[in-house]
DNA sequence: AATCGAAATGTGGACGCACACATCACAAAG
DNA sequence: CTTTGTGATGTGTGCGTCCACATTTCGATT
């Protein structure tokens, strides 16, 4: 440990490649065909020019390295379309943020839409983006088959894609960003059953689409949540009842949650594996049932507004924005940097409370300005 | 909700100064002048040209800018020195990344540092700073007179600061990163009692300096803590003990426990408001004590070890590279750019878990490379 | 020795902004 | 009528990348 004061830079100017190429003799235009290895250049140049490359630790200015690249390009993406203040605007925001960036590279982001209900509006829009031949695709894998077949045709194209929100290994992607579901189905029920009263039921509810299919996020979640519940054993403990929840049928869903309700034994617990937790919320209420631990994902307004008032004591949050502006860096920096990515990047599992919810939406929020 | 597909983004060029001047049959100089109201323009002109710019929605090449500016500025920090991968080496990562971000725009950073046990040694380092007239101060008030002092020095020479981990209202900084003391302390207490066995003790433990004061943080921590047992009303149900430990003297801090032991009610949680988390756990297993739900902050690796271990149950974390690079990008944006910046950001209170805290370190691994 | 050709190397401009500096017009002072 | 000053305005430079193009080098072939 020491005291005293350390300087880490002086305040000697950087190496240009003026300077690379006075140094060894030769023109500006020769270091540049070296540093990008265009060739056309005897050996002998070349290894004196990366030796002084090496030596003298040269590193471009990026400033003006951004400023010379002009890769005009057009990314695509295609993520379902939004409710206003859903959860898929927030990944928009993020592609925005990320768009705004880099539209000094003359790069465009078209944004397309799907029914996160329908599979065929998905195929639809794969079909309309393969005929403009982009340069690039972000997409969310929400249907995993036609996920996959339509990953393969951007291959065949040479068109690179990332992922976002969820995964498929089966896609070559370029970089996935997304949370790891299993981990944050764990964690929701971690949290839930902690202090919850025993012999109690716990109700496990999804939003399903109307073939009674879950998305794949909302499946491997709750995959998750039940290695928990095994883990400890905690079928001994609770009653566990599956619910699904329709959503376009309010008098239905009630109905099956009023039977839950008939059963006689008290509901101590309740999880939502998307973030509809509101509207979980809002069922419970006209069910006068105002003593529920109820946990479930995503900062919306409208389940922030719930967390704060005490029906939910838990969201699972996993930044989308932040997930929306860093699929589209990865793309610059692959694309125009030529620099490596990595392919899996799950994001935190972000525990929030009432206590601390605001916090996270406003320090969100400005790092999204 | 509408399935098209929607073009945010023409395909046109973009207004360039030359553009405007051309337009206005003027210089680029002249336009630059009007752009940076820098006077020197007669009225008529100006205000064709302002006309232009609006109308046009003049928007600056961000590269170019970067890279016309060269600002030729120093920076200091001072913060606490630091063992190897503690908690105060991860905020110098933080500034370090900025730093390299920010190296072509001819901007250092000097780093200075003192010993947080120790007030004279901060007041030094402030004289040999003051001494050197940097053009921006980034510091950690961690003793809070000493700090206000020094900023009112710095005010009076006209050199701005910003403040990093904690925050003292009384200081005039540009910005401030840190941690919502008060918050965190709470959702420690929320998460130790939450399914604690009742009519049992528990610890209150903070890292206390020779002098017997613990850091600014850690007071405001337990202040948070305490608020939600008041709130809870848990003095009726647990024995809250707190026990102060120092940084020097295992077999006293031993000791002390082991008192708190000899008083024959069980210890069923324990919380630590500092990262020396790993320290307590150690005496606990000293003593033999491996039942005691532990909480406590940071996510240094000896502490993961520990969450993964199962000796810890949570851990609360609060992004220090994040906080680092923050406050450096907060003085470029005012200094370089000058864009306004906010005051006071609290970064979220990161819950971390034993199956959640690898996803949490790599994501932020990657968002600092 | 002259010629040819291919590879190696150099030159210069465009990009787009900010800033220092040069230049200009015009009026007041000498 | 010339000098000096002052405000208004134009110009050049720095950066790295990526071109098109010019020029040089050098060995091989006539």
């Amino acid at each position: 440990m020491e005291l005293t004061n350390t300087k880490d830079s002086e305040q000697k100017q950087r190496l240009r490649i003026a300077d690379i190429a006075r140094i060894t003799g030769v023109s500006a235009g020769t270091v540049d065909r070296v540093l990008h290895n265009r060739g056309r250049v005897s050996d002998e140049k070349r290894k004196k020019i990366e030796a002084v490359i090496d030596q003298m630790d040269y590193k471009p200015n990026v400033f003006a390295r951004s400023l010379s690249i002009k890769k005009e390009m057009r990314f695509v993406s295609l993520i379902p379309n939004f409710d206003p203040a859903g959860y898929w605007e927030y990944i928009r925001n993020g592609i925005n943020k990320a768009q705004k960036e880099i539209s000094d590279h003359r790069i465009i982001i078209e944004h397309h839409h799907f029914d996160q209900y329908d599979n065929r509006s998905f195929v639809v829009a794969t079909e309309r983006i393969l005929s403009t031949s982009p340069d690039a695709v972000i997409f969310s894998p929400v249907f995993i088959e036609e996920s996959v077949a339509f990953a393969e045709q951007l291959e065949q194209q040479n068109i690179p894609c990332v992922l976002v929100d969820s995964n498929v290994e089966a896609i070559n992607s370029l970089a996935y960003y997304g949370q790891h579901s299993l981990k944050s189905g764990y964690t929701a029920a971690q949290l839930l059953f902690t202090g919850l009263p025993e012999n109690s039921v716990v109700l496990l509810t999804r939003s399903v689409r109307p073939n009674g299919i879950g998305s794949n996020q909302a499946i491997l979640r709750e995959k998750g949540f039940m290695h928990y519940v095994d883990e400890h054993q905690l079928q001994q403990n609770y009653q566990i009842v599956r619910v699904d929840l329709y959503s376009n049928n309010t008098a239905k869903n009630l109905n099956k949650l009023w039977e839950v309700v008939a059963g006689n034994i008290p509901i101590a617990g309740a999880a939502i594996f998307s973030s509809k937790v509101y509207r979980l919320v809002d069922y419970l209420n006209q069910l006068k049932l105002h003593d529920i631990k109820i946990i479930g994902y995503d900062e919306l307004p409208q389940n922030v507004t719930a967390l704060k008032a005490g029906r939910v004591s838990y969201l699972i949050a996993q930044r989308p924005e932040m997930q929306g502006y860093l699929v589209v860096k990865d793309l610059v920096k692959h694309l125009v940097y030529k620099q490596p990515t990595h392919r899996t990047n799950y994001v935190p599992v972000d525990i929030l409370t009432r206590e601390i919810v605001d916090e996270y939406i406003q320090f969100n929020r400005r790092l999204n300005e």
